[in-house]
DNA sequence: TCTGTTCGTCAACTTGCCGAACGAATGGAG
DNA sequence: CTCCATTCGTTCGGCAAGTTGACGAACAGA
């Protein structure tokens, strides 16, 4: 089933696919230092590796003394990679290089007729990428999207999928999957734009800490030991159940949740009109804020009150090295000061709090992450050849009888 | 620097090692087929392995058709574990096998001295059981312990170890160290807990569940995605402050925490005395609710509420599919139902909750798991020689402007 | 006692990697 | 301009590990 030697060659070759990606433009002499393996060894797969097109020369390295040895480097355009960002009024999407390269980018508006409609923009809009990045279609690796709603993991459908319409009846994984020939991703969109800032944004040093998304609806995304976390239905992050603003204890709170309820959109705008103020949109109340409008100012105040509340909430829970505010809401730089004020009276030592350094750009870049991420685990990855069962501790007291054993399996399982 | 020989041999060993333990007794046929690998190779390795004395004839199978194959298990008697749950008043440890077999547990109560008396109380009790089992010292493989405090993962110092007197000044880790001469585990007495119901309890088929601690003080054991998880300072499930029950912006309620300021014992006792009762202990009030005293139903009632809503922002931020409840007031099976009845308030989909399994041997238990995983790990684990470095997507900028079509980035990244 | 079947081991062959030695390129010294 | 130390890259013989194939050994049933 698994020859010894091709699966000790293909260690190596990943090992050296990992060395090159990683230390970019390498000789091989370098690679064979780092690597342990012999020069000859190296040699022989560093040509396999430029025959089958995943890694170029790039030039010589001149300089020292001694004969100029030829450098080689990962050939980013070995494969594309593009990520989705479906929103309910927009759609923007990328296609990228696996060197992590972004090449081009589309933003237009969704199909308001939802449902297929979208599924088929999204289809297209993924070939033009391909097009403009003059990438054939079959060099497309991965597509990853991230769209609101929460993802069932065991069903692959977005449940609550409440801002397209006729979007959450789909089986969107399957559909697109059918229609692309190509493995897809599908998630929360919050949880992409956490791996986005957690790829190039502030969470870049962070192994824990959370995106809060404040917009109209309220979402966090949760970043543990560099990994995302889903939770077993994969509604971790739905801090909009805390029972933090409205009384948990009513029902009508408990349908979009309390804290969604009071610190969303339309929970802003109603604590303005209760404050004094007139029936505006959010952005209207931020204006009124900076124009001096005493009622404005106080309900930012107590928005970020309310914000704080929940990041001290899920401090306690998490111990996040940071927390990065994001959304229509919580991009809005002048909520940061009231939020920390607010959070240093909740806590003693409160996590840093910083405002998203990608913006409404966020899930985007994550979704291109996870793409780029599971296109090398899938090309370069330990996972597939790894014989190794997980370690996991065996399983209570043997309560194998000893001396003769029962008869074995019949079916000689496999 | 890696021989390749070695290499390949090792991973096949570790990968029937795996085999033999996982599966029970098992033939040579048997791991051939699993394995992928051939009768002969099986045969070599297995001859080591039974050399080496990490696997033992376990007699032969009868009843098939044709000749009678031995079966080979693991040999749980080839290495030790000991586990330690290091309380304020009690200290109880157990020797394991690595089979998972528990022989032989100490429960004594904690030197009262402290400080370097405990740690060396602790070595006393570690050898006394290594005699129990009949155990050489030197197959004693890992010593894990669980005790109170937040364990800095830095400094490897227990801070916060308020129970245990002068323990907090020592390098607890370092100290015992050096004295046992063997790999030592240091952590929290919760995560213990947590761990141990993940393996012995009611956490056995959940990836991801708490388990919370109510008694003198207040604390959470998170396991996600089958880990344990400690947050960046190693202060996650550090629930004792969320924002519930006390006024949490009074400076006064941050030092404990203010859920712990209302809900731990000290703050059930105070409610009690508020609602008209006498100033007794925590197991009285229990008592006075069972023989009918209103004000302590109430102060009960009450506690699951408080409870109850700790919960909710437990499920909000983690969603796990189980929470554990135990400690000396969360353990008592007469708080089931008040937190369940509020927790259903205060939520439309609530995780279930039920009464720790394993009691107040939570800790000893998972302190047991932890010693025997790293065991294993080190011994039969995949860590030490894969070389391959972690797949993570390569960091290129791609900071492109905003647009409704960006411009491919011109620098060529890298 | 015979026979079909399965287990376990011995031999010959293949793969993959390594050490050592050798040709090739390069920059500097004379 | 030539020579040379130095480093790069390749070729050759050898070793370690695994696989296929064949054969003796044990066992149940006829």
């Amino acid at each position: 089933m698994t020859p010894a030697g091709p699966l000790l060659r293909q260690v190596n070759t990943q090992t050296l696919m990992q060395l090159i990606i990683h230390t970019g433009p390498v000789t091989r002499v370098e690679l064979a230092r780092r690597s342990g393996l012999s020069k000859q060894t190296v040699s022989e797969i560093v040509r396999q590796l430029q025959g089958a097109d995943w890694v170029r020369e790039t030039g010589r390295v001149r300089g020292g003394v001694g004969r100029s040895p030829v450098a080689y480097e990962f050939n980013p355009r070995s494969g594309f990679v593009i990520g989705v960002d479906l929103g309910g009024t927009k759609l923007r999407a990328a296609i990228g290089d696996l060197g992590g390269g972004l090449l081009h980018e589309i933003v237009e508006s969704t199909d308001p007729l939802g449902g297929r409609h979208v599924i088929e923009q999204v289809c297209s809009v993924s070939r033009r990428l391909a097009d403009l990045a003059d990438a054939s279609w079959d060099a497309v690796l991965c597509v990853a999207i991230g769209t609101p709603g929460v993802l069932n993991p065991q069903t692959g459908v977005m449940d609550f999928a409440v801002n397209i319409p006729s979007f959450g009846d789909l089986r969107v994984q399957d559909e697109l999957t059918g229609r692309l020939g190509v493995p897809l991703l599908l998630d929360n969109d919050v949880n992409m734009a956490v791996l986005g800032e957690h790829w190039q944004g502030l969470g870049q040093d962070s192994s824990d800490f959370v995106f809060i998304a404040v917009g109209t609806g309220i979402g966090m995304g949760v970043v543990a030991d560099d990994e995302i976390r889903r939770g077993c239905n994969g509604a971790a992050g739905e801090i909009c159940y805390l029972p933090i603003g409205a009384d948990p204890l009513d029902r009508a709170n408990q349908v979009k949740g309390a804290f969604e309820e009071a610190a969303a959109g339309a929970g802003l705008v109603r604590r303005y009109v209760e404050a004094g103020g007139r029936e505006v949109g959010v952005p209207e109340i931020f204006a009124a804020a900076a124009d001096g409008d005493a009622a404005a100012q106080l309900v930012l105040d107590d928005e970020g009150r309310l914000i704080g509340q929940a990041i001290c909430a899920v401090a306690g829970v998490l111990d996040p090295e940071l927390v990065v505010l994001g959304g229509g809401i919580g991009s809005r730089t002048e909520l940061l000061e009231p939020v920390r004020n607010w959070l240093g009276r909740f806590m003693l030592q409160p996590p840093e709090v910083h405002t998203s350094a990608l913006g409404h750009r966020a899930p985007l870049v994550g979704s291109m992450a996870v793409a780029l991420r599971t296109a090398h685990q899938d090309l370069f990855g330990a996972t597939a050849l790894t014989p190794l069962v997980l370690p996991t501790p065996p399983s209570g007291t043997a309560d194998a009888a000893d001396g003769d054993v029962a008869a074995p399996n019949p079916g000689g399982t496999r």
